[in-house]
DNA sequence: CTTTGCGTTAACAAATTTGTTAAACAAAAA
DNA sequence: TTTTTGTTTAACAAATTTGTTAACGCAAAG
């Protein structure tokens, strides 16, 4: 391996989570892979043991990233509705890096129930835990309608996760190209804001976090 | 075949709808569906051709029995609101019956995007062109807050589909039973309805249509 | 009774995919 | 230079999966 170049082992990951994350093969072959990243198939199995075992690395990796960086909204010391908006907002635009992330997740659960308990059991932090306290106190002075933080949380999640789940599909149905369809979904970052609470979404909130 | 039992092609069906939208085996094998139903795997071909033939009409058939379902609904001469109620009412059902089926959807789209089209197109009527009218009559009365069709609907629908898309994580997240989790979704019709409202869902509204 | 046709089965062929291995290669160490 | 170590490759073996086919069984028609 020349100095300078990529390893190859990131090289692999990177586009396997390509394939699987963003394209959405979710039953990409090893060949698939070593293809995408322009490399001997036999590296996948001398850097990853097995594909199961590469799977493995792909997802701890990718769910910590995304679990640090919903956390790190969810542990500021901004006022609630300020953290709500910063989730929608770290939610949206991580479904738009890895759109297909949920749905791997959910069809591998189905293949292999235990994997995915064990993947859930490493985040020991509940985010309907991290929001509670503030959200009974909004509750407590009538600024927020009644709901307990699981619903709440569950509200919120599928507003900002299903639509990027799902996009192939409304994007079909309402006739939108790709541009238009991302152009929706950074409208719904006030929509879904709206939507939860009732009220405009203050300006400043706005600013994505991706960089295309 | 002997007169009363019930017809091959019948059971094949049903069983394979049950190992991909309801167990969600998305990648179940020609022979774990004629395991499923008890029959020569070579009786698949007999009555399908190919696996791939199979998979639309299993698509085919089950996308517009949802769809009915929906349109039924949405098409009634009921006010706005009771028609909403209505159609969360369906969706959650629906929903618990076939909970892999968007999944389905969702990976087979990636595997093949004209498909996705093809069954689209067939869907010719857009639910958000079936409540637009009542929609804007409800925002113009003041009783609604300003929303487009389009994002009324994608909330919708994301409130009532994600929760069931993503049972197992979330299931698993919050240590929840399969029938706490049952019961859990069946209190979300009125925490969506309420979301979406901002006012309390009529009791009236809130019977299943789901024998078990 | 014989024939016809549908439903069913076991056995086979072909394609795909995963995982292993032994050899080739290249850069750094001795 | 030779050796060693880590990386890469082609070739192979094994398992899985789809699709085909020829034969069998059986009920209804002739």
């Amino acid at each position: 391996m020349e100095v300078g170049e990529v390893q190859t082992e990131t090289l692999i990951k990177e586009k396997a989570k390509s394939l699987f994350f963003q394209k959405g093969l979710l039953n990409a072959t090893t060949q698939e892979i070593a293809d995408e990243a322009g490399v001997n198939r036999a590296l996948i199995h001398y850097y990853f043991r097995s594909r199961e075992m590469m799977l493995d690395t792909l997802l701890d990796e990718t769910l910590l990233e995304k679990r640090e960086r919903v956390r790190k909204v969810l542990s500021t010391d901004l006022p609630f509705k300020k953290k709500i908006a910063g989730y929608i907002n770290a939610l949206i635009d991580y479904g738009l890096t890895y759109p297909y992330l949920d749905n791997f997740i959910i069809s591998e659960t189905a293949r292999n129930p235990g994997k995915v308990r064990e993947f859930c059991s490493k985040d020991n932090v509940k985010s309907s835990d991290l929001i509670r306290e503030q959200l009974e106190k909004e509750i407590k002075n009538k600024t927020l309608a009644p709901i307990s933080a699981e619903h709440f949380m569950v509200n919120l999640s599928s507003m900002c996760n299903y639509p990027l789940l799902a996009k192939s599909v409304l994007q079909t149905i309402h006739g939108m190209t790709d541009s238009t369809y991302r152009k929706f979904l950074l409208e719904r970052k006030q929509i879904i804001y709206r939507t939860i609470f009732n009220e405009e979404m203050p300006d400043p909130l706005l600013e994505t976090t991706l960089s295309i």
